[in-house]
RNA sequence: CGCGGGGUGGAGCAGCGGCAGCUCGCGUGGCUCAUAACCACGAGGUCAGAGGUUCGAGUCCUCUCCCCGCAACCA
């Protein structure tokens, strides 16, 4: 049993955005669940290491490409780090098994590449090509450098992307390649019967000296998306590496809502063309606002992921943006939401339910927790969620639990059994009860928010209460830390 | 008529044909094992608007208004 997932590289051209992480978050959490399923799991991150935007940062900062990816390559890899996102296989597409696999990627797509002109708007202040709409909209003079635009041709590869029509529309509408949520589906299926046309994918080196060589001929190299969507496959080693061979095709591809069209129609496009098996399943989450409004650096209200778990842990960043954030939808952040959610659910629910319940043991009967009940637990709900990627209603779910336990605690008032000396055998089953609700809560938990669930575990795991080393979601410590904003 | 999402108590959301629900916040009460935590009860909504289908409509259909996002080879 093998489960393969992975994620959209970013662009490495500077910090990750949280849009990034995000994309992590996912697919950490599905990796650690299906590992605890039993399955031998592989799970992609990279980073995405060509093109013009490279380029000229590397020229701003006076240094090689080569040697300024080797600078935000770390800032990626720390990304990962912080929310405790643990990749196996982490791709990097200036890696010389990267370009090389590329390109023969590239070879096996054979006459679906084709060599054609390209004629657009161009400017020479801008030294690149002008959509339509931009040169219509500016009255055909570019607002830069106040110079009309030109109509002119270029030789480029394309891919034969119109001829796959019909076969990706069999392919999405059958559920063989399974678009997540419902209405994304609905979104490409309607993109793709407006009719796919073919697209450039390679430029002329004199242009974009930053990228891989088309193979054979040395005065194109591929265009950036192309060779970054071949990542997922060629950090396996393709085409004869052993992972290859036992993990592709990607069990789950997850991605940004802004990479539907890449990723849902001239991917698996390409892989029909490599001939190569198409990915299963492909979820699509939203995007993040905070305070509702799009995070933008002109606004200012960019919010960091080293913000948030400088502040609260690796944890809290996990459980908010998992649960509070729409699976499907746009979610928003904002701070007083993010406090509201650690002090409310993760403090005072969970971490004050494990507080007492190990109190009360250790209080009533010594320590000793005794004989479990076997209780059988429904874990269908939370399993049910993660099939269809809803993370939120996961959590929901498993906070159903957390909820469900302190009003048991409260019914069973184990503090007037342990007043009445015929009540103890009694008060041991419901102490019991609690303890193993706790191990159920921790074990479900352990995708969503790893380091919390293997504390709570230890509490109770070895049959004597063992006190957590502080607490669980120290309120006081961050309400002193944090004064009100 | 480019494509998609959304408009439900103060806030954030669920419900998608059968008594309007959840969390936060607010009010009242209970409890004392616990991280000034926990539990119960309550107030608060003409479900954006208009028309239609139906025994019955947030829920289906039509139209309108208002938000948001995506796309238009330029990853």
């Amino acid at each position: 049993m093998k489960y393969y997932v992975t994620t959209s590289i970013p662009y490495a051209s500077g910090n990750p955005h949280i849009g990034n992480v995000i994309d992590w978050l996912y697919a950490d959490t599905i990796a650690r669940y299906k590992k605890q399923q039993g399955f031998e799991v592989a799970y992609s991150a990279g980073s995405d290491e060509h093109g013009s935007k490279i380029y000229e940062k590397a020229q701003e900062a006076g240094i090689p490409p080569e040697q300024f990816i080797e600078t935000v390559v770390p800032l990626i890899v720390a990304g990962h780090k912080l929310i405790n996102s643990e990749y196996t296989h982490f791709a990097r597409t200036n890696s010389k098994q990267h370009i090389a696999a590329a390109q023969k990627l590239w070879k096996q797509m054979g006459d679906d590449i084709y060599k054609s002109k390209y004629v657009g708007w161009y400017c020479v202040g801008c030294e690149e090509f002008k959509t339509e709409t931009e040169v219509k909209e500016n009255n055909g003079v570019c607002p830069l450098h106040n110079k009309p635009y030109e109509r002119l041709e270029e030789e480029n590869y394309f891919f034969k992307l119109s001829s796959y029509n019909q076969r990706l529309l069999q392919l999405i509408e059958s559920g063989d390649f399974e678009v997540l949520p419902e209405f994304r589906k609905t979104e490409i299926l309607n993109v793709i019967k407006t009719g796919l046309t073919d697209i450039s994918v390679s430029r002329p080196k004199k242009k974009l000296p930053w990228g891989i060589p088309v193979p054979g001929d040395n005065t194109q190299v591929m265009y950036v998306w192309l060779e970054a969507l071949m990542n997922y496959i060629t950090v396996l080693d393709y085409p004869d590496g052993a992972d290859f061979k036992k993990f592709w095709p990607t069990d789950l591809q997850i991605v940004g809502k802004d990479n539907l069209r890449f990723h849902a129609a001239i991917y698996p496009a390409m892989l029909m063309s490599a001939g190569l098996p198409v990915l299963k399943r492909l979820f699509v989450h939203g995007h993040l606002t905070v305070n509702g409004q799009k995070m933008s650096k002109t606004i200012g209200n960019v919010v960091t992921a080293k913000e948030v778990v400088d502040k609260y842990g690796a944890d809290a960043f996990r459980y908010y943006f998992l649960r509070h954030v729409s699976s499907y939808e746009d979610g928003d952040f904002s701070w007083p939401t993010f406090e509201a959610a650690y002090n409310n659910e993760l403090a005072n629910e969970l971490g004050n339910a494990v507080q007492r319940t190990a109190a009360m043991i250790q209080r009533y009967l010594g320590g000793q927790i005794g004989q479990l009940s076997g209780a059988e637990h429904d874990t269908g709900a939370v399993e049910q969620a993660l099939a269809e990627c809803r993370f939120d209603r996961a959590l929901d779910s498993i906070w159903d639990k957390v909820r469900g336990l302190n009003q048991y605690i409260d019914e069973e008032k184990p503090w007037e059994l342990a007043k009445k000396e015929n009540e103890k055998e009694h008060l041991q089953e419901v102490l019991a009860t609690q303890v193993s609700d706790l191990l159920q809560i921790a074990h479900l938990l352990t995708p969503f928010l790893p380091d919390t669930a293997a504390k709570i575990a230890a509490v109770f795991e070895a049959g004597t209460v063992k006190p957590i080393e502080g607490t669980l979601f120290p309120k006081d410590e961050v309400a002193k830390s944090t004064p009100a904003k």
